[in-house]
DNA sequence: TAGATTGTTAATCGATTAACAATC
DNA sequence: TAGATTGTTAATCGATTAACAATC
């Protein structure tokens, strides 16, 4: 496997092989091949063959991959077989509901604590996590050396958190704000932007409703 | 504005612009240009003016956009302008909080019900909308000829609740669930996946450990 | 007029797809 | 051996960027 090499495209297909991967019968066949995962996923042949070669070199002629080695070397390769410690900011309803969320841990990540303007909120907990006011994030943050903030505050306060998170050794930020963050170079904003998602959508039904 | 020619690339970045023009000060200047914007989002001018020029025919030399307009025709091109009503099945966590988001009817968008497997929700209202038994679903849909479906179940009932939805008339699907869903051409599959959003920042994470 | 900004046409870049040689 | 499947090299396609002409 070749690091470094690998482009944005090809990193966002990688998860949807290894979810279709995980969720094949354990009992099923060992082995296989990148034809078949294309076909299963509706993906062009040579574009899943070339991507599986940049995380793993298990392929075999006539044989195809065995089914747990490239489950391995996917997990391996996005990082989902060490844990990532992170923070999240904005303990309202979708804050409480990620902080819910018992997949992330199958992708290495691990929400430590929470934190919210409100401070009524200190010293609460929210489904095993504990909940602080902001003003303890500093603090909290460095002790840990935590490397990922998730922003779930509203879109008017989400560029003052950012600046709070990087200004506290935060790396990584997973923003479900809908604004637009100004970052310095070598910290990364990840952006779930559901405006995006709803944008492809309403497009296409209204192209649809027309024709 | 060309119809029918625009990229999902463009499409994507769309509802940035309109998110930064909409934050702007409603008693600051009423022109801006694709340079400013450009400027203040971090991107390829030519780019930006290219994608404006796609929804817009606003734009006049040495004063660029009228704010207004341009923010009228992005919202018209998006459709957010008229309202898309949605149902969403899987009132947990995530769908509850979805349920509860204020926000949507900014991008057109309401969720009129939610429907869930569990019985005994059926009837109970939250954030003001109602949450039935699925076993209604049908009747629902075809009656209010709902086109969108919003998709919150865990990833083992996706491909089943996404048929069941295909099965009443929905054209468009939103999923969370973190699930490959196999659908017939024409109908639009919108993933908000997490995972795509984790490994980007998880590899980047682990990059930046290594160098 | 001069200069900023527009929209467009051409060049570059990157990603996908097609063709093919290698191998078990 | 024959055939399926691999990985790679070359061709195509699409999106971005650069250069430029138009215009207020």
């Amino acid at each position: 496997m070749k690091l470094n090499e690998i482009s944005k495209p090809v990193l966002k297909r990688l998860p949807s092989y290894l979810a279709y991967l995980k969720a094949l019968p354990e009992d099923g066949p060992a082995n296989i091949s990148a034809t078949a995962l294309a076909a299963a996923l509706n993906m062009g042949e040579v574009q899943v063959r070339k991507d599986l070669a940049l995380v793993s070199d298990g392929g075999r002629p006539k044989v195809g991959y065995l089914r747990e080695s490239l489950i391995a070397d996917l997990e391996q390769f996005l990082g989902y077989d060490n844990t990532t410690e992170a923070v999240l900011i904005g303990a309202g309803k979708l804050g409480q509901a990620l902080l819910g969320y018992s997949g992330f841990d199958e992708y290495g990540l691990e929400i430590v604590a929470a934190f919210d303007a409100n401070e009524e909120m200190d010293g609460k907990m929210e489904s095993g996590k504990p909940i602080y006011s902001i003003s303890r994030l500093p603090e909290f943050c460095k002790e840990r050396k935590v490397l990922m903030g998730i922003i779930t505050v509203p879109a008017s306060a989400a560029q003052e958190v950012c600046d709070l998170l990087i200004a506290n050794g935060i790396k990584a930020v997973w923003t479900f704000a809908p604004a637009h963050l100004d970052v310095p170079p070598h910290i990364l904003v990840q952006y779930e932007n559901m405006a995006t998602s709803l944008a492809v959508l309403s497009v296409h039904l209204s192209a649809q409703m027309r024709g």
